[in-house]
DNA sequence: AAAATGTTTCGGCGAGGACCGAAGCATTCG
DNA sequence: CGAATGCTTCGGTCCTCGCCGAAACATTTT
């Protein structure tokens, strides 16, 4: 069977330390250069370079050239769902196992950070949770979907719900939404294409900002006041 | 970080083509002996006890011991639908090269398999068809839903649908399910806990029968029966 | 008890690949 | 045009890990 062999290259990508806090890196969804990269995998620039190429040429990465930089980012969603989904079965693990060492780089992370498109961490299980409470949503682990109401909450917002809804012909009653079991919180927050939409446009509206080179991101004044007022959201 | 050390090892170990063959093989969710993953695989014994004890240690496999054989069984949902998430990118890199052999015996796979404990291939997908046309199902590549009369539908068919409600308090107006996008057919078919239901009964009521150790099923007359009549499923 | 079958442990071999230093391109800036 | 910066290619070292043969252990069967 020559689809074990590709599922096996593909795996095998991942399964390389360095390679794996690339691939990291990159789940925040956006470009990195090839000596960011590198610094954060903790190797030199031509080992990283090695790297990159064979991911590129798998189809783990696609690369951008920009000046004198290369930019790097994760080829499709499809790749950050695979590797959610090692993630989770990694972390599954982690509780049988003794404690992880929690550091205050982490902390952060913990508290709200983009998961490749969407928000994860508290905030994005708690406006997830907020949006279920308001009967917006309905979120379980297998699936998630929005309600009519929920549409309209979003589009008041502002939210580009119109986008997704684009393709269809009609409005539809709901929208079907993938949840994300989240890695801190082990509850499911609201991911794909409506997870995307709110994250992009909280981003735009200065409700969150992103941290320096890390995944996380910081709720702004105007952010705590939409997602309490609006959201009902509980943040602590 | 910690935790990337534990992805990359999750990583590594679905990343060797041995480990890989083996794994696959036990994505139908059943458990197999030592020896027939080795044979499986390619490789000695000696050497899938190696691989086997490892996968068993990080979490990925679960073992039975039952007299001089030992079971091995993927220890959770969680890692079948890893696996399921590299496949999905691992496939996708496929369409860019050239074209895969396809030998007779992954014709059978195409026709009708399980896939960890639903079913897959165009009959899986048949299924999934029907009930969408049939307004008892609504399916995203993201999410998916049983509809009130859909609920119905399988439970006039005996899917036990009623185990699956018994956590919830009132009976719900739906069911969240999760889709899995089809590795041949590229089209979403039903998985998660109604998708394994379904599964479970159609092999119970003899609708389906699995094939020798492959994950392929045929369809039994009986089957043909019930896909055609009740489900209205368009089956070449 | 002895034989047969399934599985594991041990020891050693060999290949693949991760890594870096040095040097070579490419692009931008002074 | 040099000088500086970012990235890549090349060559060589080192180490991990997959593999098997031989032998031990465990369980069932005769």
């Amino acid at each position: 069977m020559a689809s074990n062999a590709r599922f096996a290259e593909v795996a095998a990508l991942a399964g390389d330390p360095a390679r794996a806090g690339m691939l990291h890196a990159l789940m925040d969804g956006r470009a990195l250069t090839a000596s960011e990269l590198a610094r954060v995998a903790g190797i030199t620039p031509q080992t990283a370079t090695g790297h990159l190429t064979r991911m590129t040429a798998v189809g783990l990465l696609s690369v951008e050239k920009q000046g004198r930089h290369r930019y790097h980012r994760l080829a499709s969603a499809a790749v950050a769902q695979m590797m959610e989904s090692i993630m989770q079965v990694a972390s599954g693990l982690a509780a049988d196992r003794p404690k992880l060492t929690v550091g205050p780089r982490d902390k952060a992370l913990k508290a709200a950070r983009t998961c490749y498109d969407h928000l994860a961490g508290r905030l994005g299980v708690a406006l997830a949770d907020a949006l279920v409470a308001a009967g917006y949503a309905e979120l379980a682990t297998d699936a998630g979907v929005i309600t009519g109401a929920g549409i309209e909450f979003l589009a008041r917002l502002g939210v580009d719900i119109e986008a997704l809804l684009a393709r269809r012909g009609r409005r539809p009653a709901r929208i079907l939404c993938r949840p994300c079991l989240d890695w801190s919180e082990r509850r499911p927050h609201l991911a794909g294409a409506v997870g995307a939409a709110l994250c992009a446009h909280s981003l735009v509206q200065g409700w969150i900002r992103r941290v320096d080179g890390s995944r996380a991101v910081t709720i702004t004044p105007a952010g705590y006041q939409v997602f309490r007022e609006q959201f009902h959201a509980q943040l602590e």
